[in-house]
DNA sequence: CACTGTATTGACTTTAACGTAAAAAGACGG
DNA sequence: CCGTCTTTTTACGTTAAAGTCAATACAGTG
C-alpha cells in the first residue's frame, strides 16, 4: 500500500518552504514521482529529506549531503568500488567525530559562562538582601 | 611578554587564506593591534580564531559564532542582562545536544552501510577461493 | 638606493541555498 | 461552469562567505 504525501504536507512538517523542496529536486537529492504535475513523495522521499536536513544542521553542504545519502541509497551488491565507499565512509567518520569534540568542547565552554553568570547572580541578591535588613 | 602572530603564520597554522582573516576582521569578529598597517595578533586573537573555526565546522553562521564568543568574551561583572545570557546559553545548548543527537544516528547509519560493504566484500573474497580451487 | 617579496586596501566576482514574483495550469466547492 | 485556491514553472533577486585581481605600500637585503 503506496501512500504518498503531497508537498505542502512535507513542508508543513517539516518548516520548510516548496521552494527549498523543489531545489533539492533541482539538485538530484529527491526526485517525486508525478501524477500529472503533481509532485508525490513516497515514505523514502521522506526520510531522504529528513537525512537531508539532518546533514544541513550539522553544517555539511547539500553536495557532501547527496554524497552521504548516496552512499545510504546503494545496495552493497552494486557498489562496485567498496573500497572507495569505505574510505569515504571512514573519513566522514573522522569528522563526525571532530564535531563531536567540538560540541564537547563548546558545551565545557558554555557551562563556565553560566557558572559564572548565576555566580554574578546570587552575588546582587545577597547585596539586595543585606539592603533590605 | 606579549608575542605577537603575523597574519600569515595564523593562516598557515589554521590553513585559511589572509582574505579570510581579514573578513572576519571587517565582521568584528577579531580586532588585531596594528605596528604600521601591519596586523599583529594577540595569543588571544588567536584563541577567538580557533572559535570562529569549530563553529564554522558545526554549521553556525559568522553571526551566530560571533554571539557565542561575545558571551565568551563579557566577564560576568558586566553582563547586564544576566537572565537574558542564561537564556542564550540554554538555547544553544539546546542545539548543540540535537547536534550530538544527529551525529550519532549518522554515526549508527555509517556502521550500518560499512557492515554491509564489508560483507560484501569477504562474500567476493570466498568466490575467488572457490574458483582458485 | 634599487630590488624583491610580502601586506594592505578596495573593487569586483563567485558559489550555495534559497526567496520572490509572475504567469499558467489543474483541482475543487458551490 | 465559475471563481478561488493551490501548484508548477520560469526567471530574476538576495545573502553569506569568501575568492580574485589590481594598485599600491612597506620592509628588509645586498
Amino acid at each position: 500500500m503506496q501512500r504518498y504525501f503531497t508537498i505542502t504536507q512535507l513542508t508543513q512538517e517539516f518548516d520548510i518552504t516548496t521552494r527549498t523542496l523543489r531545489f533539492y529536486e533541482a539538485q538530484g537529492l529527491v526526485t517525486p514521482h508525478r501524477r500529472g504535475r503533481q509532485r508525490l513523495y513516497t515514505p523514502g522521499d521522506r526520510t531522504r529529506i529528513k537525512l537531508i536536513l539532518r546533514g544541513k544542521r550539522l553544517g555539511f553542504s547539500l553536495n557532501e549531503v547527496k554524497e552521504l545519502i548516496e552512499m545510504y541509497g546503494k545496495a552493497p551488491g552494486e557498489t562496485g568500488q567498496l573500497r572507495l565507499l569505505l574510505d569515504k565512509i571512514a573519513a566522514r567518520r573522522e569528522e563526525l567525530l571532530e564535531k563531536q569534540r567540538d560540541i564537547e568542547l563548546t558545551l565545557l565552554e558554555l557551562e563556565e559562562v553560566e557558572a559564572g553568570a548565576k555566580a554574578r547572580m546570587t552575588e546582587i541578591q545577597s547585596h539586595v538582601k543585606s539592603e533590605e535588613v
